[in-house]
DNA sequence: ACCTGAACACCGTTCAAGT
DNA sequence: ACCTGAACACCGTTCAAGT
C-alpha cells in the first residue's frame, strides 16, 4: 500500500524535494529520476509531466540551491558593512557548500546553460549580486578602489569559491568550522589588502 | 571485422586514453564502461582485468589529468623565480582547466579517496607541490612573509582553483587568451601584495 | 593471464492508453 | 491535465567458460 499520491500541482516541488534528498545520501552520480519518482510514490514516467528530462529537475535542483545560498549569505551579512560584509559573506558561501557538498556539486557541476534553464542561471546570477553589493559597499567605505567593481567582485567569488571546492574535495584541511572560518578570513583579508594597494 | 584486439598489457593504457577520449567528446556524464570497451575493441568484461570497476578507471583518467597538469606548470614556469614563477604557474592551472574541461571536472569531481585510489592522490599532490615550492622561492626573495608556507600555498591554490572552476562552467567573461591571462595576473597580484602585508 | 558471452538488475525516454 | 504500464535501447557488474 503506497502512501496517497500527491495531487492538485504540488507534484513538482515534491519530486524536487526527493531530488534533494536523493543526491544528500547518494551523491550526483547517484542521482536516479525514478527512484526520485519512487520517494514521491509515483510512476517513474510521472516526471515527465512536470520536467521535460533529467537535466531539467536537476536544474531545478540547482535553482533551489541558489536561493537557499542567497538566504544563508544575507542571513550572516545582515547589518554588516563595508569588509566585515564581504567576509561574512565569504564564510557563509564557503559553510554552505560544506554543509551541502552534493547539492553544490550540482549546482556549479552540470554546465547550466542560460537559454536552457534561465530560472536556474538567474538565482545563480542572484547569489553572485550579494557579492557585487558588498564590493560596493567597501568601495563606498574607501576600503576597496573605486572603478571596476564587476572584475572585484569577480575575484573575490573566484577565491570564495575555490575553498568552497577544494573543502568539499578534502583537499584542505579545515575539519571544523573555527578552522574554515579563520582560512576564509585569512584569505579574504589579504585579497582585500592587496586590491586596495593598487588602484 | 575489428581491429585487432591489443595484446602484451598494453590494454591499460589504451582504455585509459580511449576514456579521456570519450570524456573530452561526451562530458564525464557521458563516459560509459562499455563505450571504452568498445573503443578498445574488446569486450564489455575485458576492463575488469584491469580496473576493478568504472571508478577505478576514472581515477586512472584523473592521474594522467594530474600527470599532464604538472607537466604543464613546470613548463610554464622554467626560469621564473618568485611572484612571476607563481603567476606563470597560476596561468598554466587555469590554461590547462579551460583547454581541458571535461578531464579537469573528473579530476576535482570524483571525491578522490586517498585510501582507494593512492596513485591518483599522490599525482594530485605534486601537481600542488609546485605551489608550494614556488611560495618558497617567494618567501626566500622576501616578497612573501616567512612561515606559514603550506597555508599561503593553500590560499593561492584557492583563487587559482576557483578561477579555474568558474571559467569552465562560463561563469567568468574570459573568451580569449588574454583576457584569462589579465585575469589570473591581477587577481595573483592582489593576493600576493595582500599577503606580503600583514605577516 | 587474459578475454568472452550470457545473464541480472537496473537506467532514461517514448508512446499508446486510461481517468 | 495528469498519471500509468509496456516497451526499447542502453547501463554496471558478476559468473562460468574458453584460450
Amino acid at each position: 500500500m503506497p502512501a496517497k499520491p500527491y495531487h492538485h500541482g504540488n507534484l513538482r516541488q515534491a519530486l524536487i524535494d526527493a531530488a534533494i534528498g536523493l543526491i544528500q545520501e547518494s551523491g550526483p552520480e547517484g542521482f536516479t529520476l525514478r527512484e526520485v519518482a519512487r520517494r514521491a510514490h509515483v510512476s517513474h514516467t510521472a516526471p515527465y509531466r512536470h520536467f521535460r528530462d533529467k537535466n531539467d529537475l536537476l536544474a531545478a535542483v540547482a535553482e533551489q540551491g541558489f536561493t537557499d545560498l542567497s538566504r544563508a549569505m544575507a542571513e550572516a551579512a545582515r547589518g554588516a558593512k563595508a569588509l566585515d560584509r564581504l567576509q561574512r559573506l565569504g564564510v557563509a558561501y564557503v559553510t554552505s557548500a560544506v554543509e551541502h557538498p552534493a547539492h553544490f556539486r550540482v549546482m556549479f557541476g552540470m554546465q547550466l546553460d542560460p537559454k536552457a534553464h534561465p530560472a536556474a542561471w538567474v538565482a545563480g546570477q542572484e547569489a553572485f549580486q550579494a557579492l557585487v553589493s558588498a564590493v560596493t559597499t567597501c568601495q563606498e567605505a574607501n576600503v576597496l578602489p573605486k572603478g571596476h567593481t564587476l572584475t572585484l567582485a569577480r575575484v573575490a567569488w573566484s577565491l570564495v569559491h575555490g575553498i568552497a571546492q577544494l573543502a568539499i574535495g578534502r583537499l584542505l584541511p579545515l575539519r571544523t568550522r573555527r578552522e574554515l572560518t579563520g582560512f576564509v578570513n585569512l584569505a579574504s583579508r589579504s585579497l582585500a589588502g592587496g586590491l586596495s594597494d593598487k588602484p
